[in-house]
RNA sequence: GGCGACAUAGCCAAGUGGUAAGGCAGUGGUUUGCAAAACCAUCAUUCCCCAGUUCGAAUCUGGGUGUCGCCUCCA
């Protein structure tokens, strides 16, 4: 499998440090707010490359931490008149519920900052005896002129960043490159004891801390959005292999931004949407095909009209399902010689499946194969009297293909039995007005069931019928 | 100023040297009592522009144009 490393600017073989594991670290939200459609991005991207390493037969950590301190939080919990933690613990709830809408898999583990702050004082105190830090006041910076490699990541040279740094020139730091790695506690601040005195962690250390905690000293892959990597992921090599002195990461991938109207869509612009009012007006599903329809890293504009456009491919793939679905219930038991032919093909799109998502995780191809899949097996159930057999092979590939995706997670409606048998009666009631060809009467029952959230569906095997989601 | 990315049909989008995948929308047909879904056909002589390399370029090289991102919190 080849994936992008952004630390060589190329495509590479990906080897994991350890035979047979992967892992896997990507820096997670600041639980202050609701979390916007450019901030799925990276969470779709990253849960569909853990869920095919998985496939592939990897044993993956994924770790992604939540950032519960920071300015923002501490400003929002000002502003309501509550804690901070009362802040974060309800925007990690709604995080959760976002997430899940979303497809995305929990985490193998989601630290928290708060909940690693020993780690954290115990990292700066092996950079401060190292000379990578110095102590400011109360303050804790890193010393960026220790670092040689400091840049190498973004390729920023040390002279050109303080050329163009809009930075506080007033501060008494040694180098205005340098950053905080601990802040000391402001009246009415939350804070922790340290041996320099109240404060709290700055933003760039946590991960570096809760990284080495739970994958070890260097990991294999570690990712983020592409505006990350300076400074954040810049730091954060400078920390651990500062504090460790081992390499800190193995690849680096970064996903390309979601813009609107070409610009990149971002808090401080405002314009945003949430994921939440996205799926309440497309829904999820439709937000993570969007996403996987084009390559992670490539820039991507949002719009209403591209959503519909992704829920009507969607539907394409989940309509082929659904056919299968109902041939295997209702499909004949005598296989045609086009059925095992179209059996014998299936194999050919696995192959080209992950073709493409080994080429670092071109899941526009791979879902251009899905489409394929689905025009030939529609092709075969069109034909009379399609088999349970094919039925059954064909939804077992197309279920393979589309789970690693992630996609049509969402299609189980939840079984109501009460409905179930009114919607058979009704539909009953309408066959029998069709055998008497009482064209009036059949769509008005199609009307009613209609009116109900029901569609109805003609087919050669008998009436197949769905609840609109 | 430094660093980096992107430009393919009405829209979205893959394709990095061998003659333009796939999806949405559209059009014509088949199927259907009518629908829905589906199938078939059609839909870029051409890939931002110019020059070059090559038997051959959307793909490589040089130059240009346009758009965007990072350099401050940001996915």
């Amino acid at each position: 499998m080849k994936l992008y490393n952004t630390m060589t600017m190329s495509k590479e073989e990906f080897v994991p440090l350890e035979e047979g594991k992967v892992r896997l670290y990507a820096c997670g939200p600041t639980v202050y707010n609701f979390f916007h459609v450019g901030n799925a991005r990276p969470l779709i991207i990253f849960d569909v490359l853990r869920r095919y390493f998985e496939y592939r037969g990897y044993d993956v950590t994924l770790v992604q931490n939540f950032t519960d301190i920071d300015d923002k939080i501490i400003n929002r919990a000002n502003e309501e008149n509550t804690t901070t933690e009362n802040i974060t613990e309800k925007y990690i709830s709604e995080y959760f519920t976002d997430a899940e809408g979303l497809g995305v898999r929990e985490a193998t583990v989601h630290p928290k900052a708060t909940e690693n702050v020993s780690e954290i004082i115990a990292m700066i105190e092996i950079l401060l005896e190292k000379g990578h830090a110095y102590q400011l006041d109360g303050d804790v910076y890193y010393r960026t002129s220790s670092f040689a490699d400091y840049g190498k990541l973004s390729r920023q040279d040390m002279d050109e960043l303080r050329a163009g740094a809009r930075v506080d020139v007033t501060e008494t730091k040694e180098n205005p490159m340098d950053f905080a790695l601990w802040k000391s506690a402001k009246p009415g601040e939350p804070f922790w004891k340290s041996p320099w005195g109240d404060g709290r962690p700055g933003w760039h250390i946590e991960c570096s801390a809760m990284a080495k905690r739970y994958l070890g000293e260097t990991i294999d892959i570690h990712c983020g959005g592409q505006d990350l990597i300076f400074p954040h992921h810049e730091n954060e090599i400078a920390q651990s292999e500062g504090a460790n002195g081992v390499q800190f990461v193995r690849y680096w991938l970064h996903n390309g931004f979601i813009s609107i109207d070409s610009k990149k869509m971002s808090k401080s612009l405002g314009n945003f949407f949430t994921v939440r009012e996205a799926a309440e007006a497309h829904g999820y599903e439709s937000i993570r095909m969007f996403m996987l329809m084009s390559h992670y890293r490539s820039p991507l504009n949002y719009s209403g009209d591209i959503l519909l456009s992704s829920k009507a491919a969607l539907d394409r793939i989940k309509n082929a399902k659904e056919n299968l679905e109902f041939i295997v219930a209702n499909g004949s038991d005598s296989v045609s010689d086009e059925e095992r032919e179209f059996m014998k093909s299936l194999p050919q799109y696995k192959e080209r499946y992950c073709e493409a998502m080994d080429d670092d995780l071109n899941t526009a191809d791979a879902i251009a194969v899905i489409f394929e899949l689905v025009r030939e097996s529609n092709s075969v159930s069109a034909m009379p009297e399609p088999s349970k057999e094919f039925a059954v092979a064909a939804l077992a590939m197309l279920t393979e293909l589309t789970d690693v995706l992630g996609l049509l997670y969402a299609d189980a409606v939840s079984a109501d039995a009460g409905l179930d048998a009114e919607v058979e009666a009704l539909i009953d009631a309408r066959s029998a007005a069709r055998l008497d060809k009482n064209w009036a009467e059949a769509d008005k029952i199609r009307d009613k069931l209609s009116k109900m959230g029901i569609t109805l569906d003609d087919t050669p095997q008998g009436v197949k019928w769905k609840k609109q989601v």
